[in-house]
DNA sequence: GACAATTTAATTGTATACAATACTCTCGAA
DNA sequence: TTCGAGAGTATTGTATACAATTAAATTGTC
């Protein structure tokens, strides 16, 4: 155990994508601000205006979210006028996320905002495509990991 | 308004990254189950293993937390004998972190877990740092965005 | 030395995240 | 048809994050 190399915080990839992430999070949230969303609730509503309505169980797919996190998000922009949640008449398990009509007209508007933000980060569309690769591949890996529970049966082994 | 394109989420660099984020949380809490640490816990041991005593002040500089995350984040290390926190006698306004000696002891146990964990993913160097680089120019990016106030003017301006 | 401005942590309030549990509803098999 | 397994959502409990405020200590300036 002696010939351990340190772990320096500023060579750990996880650490520049968890900045990364925190930093995007505080941008999001400055141009969304005239419309009072966080980037959670902003996103929901992005998968809405693709495709509402949606469970909670669908849209929770998309954002990889599950509902200890999204019932409460959903309740917050339900209050603040974006959604309604409906219990389904078919399935009565099943609550469904209507976009109202506020949501609807101010579609746009969002897109549009977006829009400008993003152009002042200045960043090619080849540049963007490029990480998103190599994120994916990235997820992947972890994602693999996960399923195939390595790091369970390192645990195992180790304790 | 009405020419304006829609916003797909997975088209979107920022939730690749807020979903890779979430993903590397969960794999490092996986890896260092053996030692009940959180991903942020683990991350300010790795700084103080690099540099102790700190002030919170110093801490929150590395980690891109204030006092707000860490005060209640180092009274749980503290809890579980990780770390002491102590106020500093030349300057009371100061708590200064210290390492205990089981931290010390226990630093190069964690080194080699977290080295083995990583290693599962499969990532070469090269591929590690050339998304670091990458991930630097958009951290500095947004970084710049918010220092200018672009997006606040931005706001002014759509208000 | 007095005192306003600043610094440093802690606290408060809001909003995610997520594991674990509870609760309701649906569906299929006996 | 009835009952048990499973599905879908909500709730509970813990742990971040961070803005805004508070409280205490220090520093600079007169």
């Amino acid at each position: 155990m002696s010939n351990v190399s340190p772990v320096l915080l500023d060579e750990q990839l996880c650490f520049s994508i968890y900045s990364a992430s925190k930093k995007f999070n505080h941008f999001y949230q400055s141009a969304l601000a005239p419309f009072g969303l966080t980037y959670p609730q902003y996103i929901a509503l992005l998968v809405l205006w693709e495709d509402a309505p949606l469970t909670v169980h669908q849209l929770g797919d998309r954002l990889e979210l599950d509902s200890g996190t999204l019932t409460p998000l959903l309740k917050r922009l339900e209050k603040q006028g974006w959604v309604e949640r409906v219990r389904s008449r078919t399935d009565e398990r099943q609550v469904l996320i209507h976009l109202t009509d506020m949501a609807t007209a101010k579609r746009d508007e969002v897109y549009a905002r977006i829009g400008q933000c993003q152009s002042l980060l200045g960043m090619s569309d080849d540049e963007i495509n490029s990480m998103m690769t190599k994120l994916v591949t990235v997820k992947q890996q972890l994602d693999e990991v996960s399923n195939n529970r390595k790091i369970a049966k390192e645990v195992d082994k180790t304790l």
